[in-house]
RNA sequence: CGGGAUGUAGCUCAGCCUGGUAGAGCGCUUGAAUGGGGUUCAAGAGGUCGCUGAUUCGAAUUCAGUCAUCCCGACCA
């Protein structure tokens, strides 16, 4: 390809919205252009490396048995109701009407469409297992887009959907899944972290995400080192650790001024953090959930949110709080009324805990919630952090930051039990099918490759999704360098390899500021000095030096790099 | 949905406080010199200052509303 004739723009300076490298880099090469919040267009660029992600994922889809399909972006809300998720799903789910005034939707997921597929043609348990995959456009309506391609409203997404007669065979199949994303993430450069993770709207029990570690991902992450428990910190267990001092020591009201919050609580009474019950309140359907947990810890919400069934799920206002018996600031179960209480396995155990009076300007010492607190539920329901020790080994357990490049689901029978994808046994019974699920997010994982991989300039693309493998950048408008740059890119696209010629007339400085944003493995400049001795310049992308090659061996070098 | 900020030339921004003929750099067009990390010179093209309304003799500038975009938070298969 002659860079003259390709449709193509790189920005000099950084757009001001951008903040991450990935979305900065991106923009500046002129892979992507923004059209919406969270919307945007390919450019030529930026689609040649998405088709060959896609390849790669194609390829390792199709090598454990996938097979692709196509389904419709635009569905009807009758649709979505036989599995529940019209309702069940909040603004996320783009609602529209058609002419005729029918309810319709954008779909954010092919569950419904999937599983409806699969009742029109299952009847036998002969038919099964099965896994239809497909690349797919997605609408889901964000809260909050942000960060380029990181968390977009309307994206490409690689979903695969299997369908088994029991669930020794989804454990089976879940395993090649899990292989196969390994397998694709290394083919574009990245060693992923893979951690459990909550369920959402998918329903099922057992689901894992595929993670990059970076600085500037959304999502935490919570590791072990010592003996590799990954987990989302969403869900991320822990062992709990109960502070225990006296446990017979009576209830003691002592005066704590201006101790609203946890920090200032312990300065003023000077006792460690965990030694304190701290409450946290939820408006749930209009119901108070008085949540405790150690002081030295958070709530997790989604815990909290799976445990309550919750659709909704908002922090309580003053008023609800007071009106069940506690003042916000001091405030603990003793002497309420009219509240869900919901404890955390680490304050169940304890005691000897300082907690709220329940009266502004003073906390009880000594509190026993055995003894002293109305009847409660326990569960696990704070948040692991670094402060926390593995559930398995006891190590202290690390936290780090990532980017949900995707994600597998053991999904179990929720839709084929709601939508009847049912089939006839051996046995002559009739039963569900049991189906997992596997997403990847095509434009994210982009974006997570130059995340992962970049310099000052630009992207470090890795050879299998570069847009340009090579990129040959005549020094000069003399008919030489014209003539050979012409030579070997003929000879390279022969050889199967995708080359970009820069044809233009400008300055080096400009060609070599360009190339670096398009970021090809192998840069050759071919210069009057170096032809001189029938050499030419041979940079890799990831290299600061380069060196000279003899003009004749640049295509045999090229082809036996590129096979490698 | 809360909090913060920004909308002026293709891009990055100044001008606004204190109202009076629309600015710079880069990019683009033409010409010339140059030619190994965004070179230089000359001449040009390009904007109803996001939109609507109000105040005023006069609004990019003041006020109100509205739309859009970004950042933080909430939310997120």
């Amino acid at each position: 390809m002659k860079l003259s004739k390709y449709f193509y723009v790189t920005l000099r300076e950084t757009p001001s919205d951008a903040t991450m490298p990935s979305h900065i880099f991106l923009m500046r090469g002129g892979y992507i252009k923004p059209v919406s919040t969270g919307i945007y267009s390919m450019m030529p660029m930026g689609f040649r490396v998405i088709q060959k992600i896609v390849n790669i994922i194609r390829e390792e889809m199709n090598k454990i048995g996938g097979i692709e399909v196509d389904l419709p972006v635009v569905q009807t809300a009758e649709l979505w109701s036989e599995s529940g998720r019209y309702q069940a799903i909040g603004e996320e789910l783009l609602r529209f009407k058609d002419r005729n005034n029918h309810n319709m939707v954008l779909a954010m997921t092919h569950e419904e469409a999937m599983t409806d597929l699969v009742r029109y043609v299952l009847n036998s348990y002969k038919q099964l297992p099965v896994m239809l995959y497909q690349f797919k456009t997605k609408y889901r309506d964000e809260a909050r887009a942000r960060g380029g391609l990181i968390r977009v409203r309307e994206f490409l997404m690689k979903d695969a959907y299997s369908f088994h007669t029991s669930q020794e065979d989804l454990d089976r199949h879940y395993q090649e899944e899990y292989d196969a994303y390994l397998r694709i993430y290394r083919r574009v450069g990245i060693e992923p972290v893979v951690v459990q993770s909550d369920t959402g709207i998918m329903g099922g029990k057992v689901a894992h995400e595929f993670m990059l570690d970076t600085p500037n991902g959304e999502d935490y992450l919570i590791l072990c080192k010592k003996c590799g428990y990954q987990a989302n910190r969403e869900i991320a267990k822990f062992q709990r650790v109960p502070f225990k001092g006296d446990e017979n020591a009576a209830l003691e009201k002592v005066a704590t001024p201006n101790s609203e919050s946890i920090d200032e609580l312990t300065k003023f009474l000077n006792v460690p953090a965990e030694s304190t019950a701290k409450c946290v309140f939820f408006d749930f359907e209009g119901k108070l959930i008085t949540v405790v947990v150690p002081g030295n810890l958070d709530v997790s919400e989604i815990k909290l949110h799976n445990l309550l069934k919750a659709k909704e799920l908002y922090p309580a206002e003053d008023s609800l709080i007071k009106a069940c018996g506690m003042v916000p600031g001091f405030a603990s179960p003793i002497n309420s009324h009219d509240t869900r209480i919901i404890v955390d396995e680490a304050i169940a155990d304890s005691f000897d805990l300082v907690t709220g009076a329940n009266e502004e300007g003073f906390h009880f010492k000594h509190c026993n919630p055995k003894r002293d607190f109305p009847k409660f539920e326990v569960a696990d329901i704070a948040e692991a952090s670094e402060v926390c020790k593995c559930p398995c080994c006891g190590e202290l357990l690390t936290e780090t930051r990532g980017i949900e490049m995707g994600n597998i689901f053991k999904l179990g029978t929720k839709f084929s039990e709601s939508m009847g994808a049912k089939f006839l046994t051996a046995e002559k019974t009739t039963a569900p099918a049991i189906m997992g699920c596997y997403g990847i997010g095509v434009g994210r994982l982009m974006a997570s490759v130059v995340e992962n991989s970049h310099d000052d300039f630009g992207p470090i693309w890795p050879k299998s999704i570069a847009p340009f493998q090579v990129e040959i950048v005549p020094i000069g408008k003399e008919a030489e360098l014209v003539e050979l740059a012409e030579k070997f890119e003929k000879e390279l696209e022969a050889a199967g390899i995708d080359v970009l010629v820069d044809d233009r007339d400008e300055r080096p400085g400009v060609k070599f500021k360009d190339a670096d944003l398009w970021g090809s493995p192998v840069r050759i400049a071919i210069g009057k000095k170096g032809l001189a001795n029938s050499e030419v310049e041979w940079k890799f992308r990831n290299e600061k030096d380069f060196s000279m090659v003899k003009v004749e061996d640049v295509v045999a070098k090229a082809k036996a790099y590129f096979a490698e």
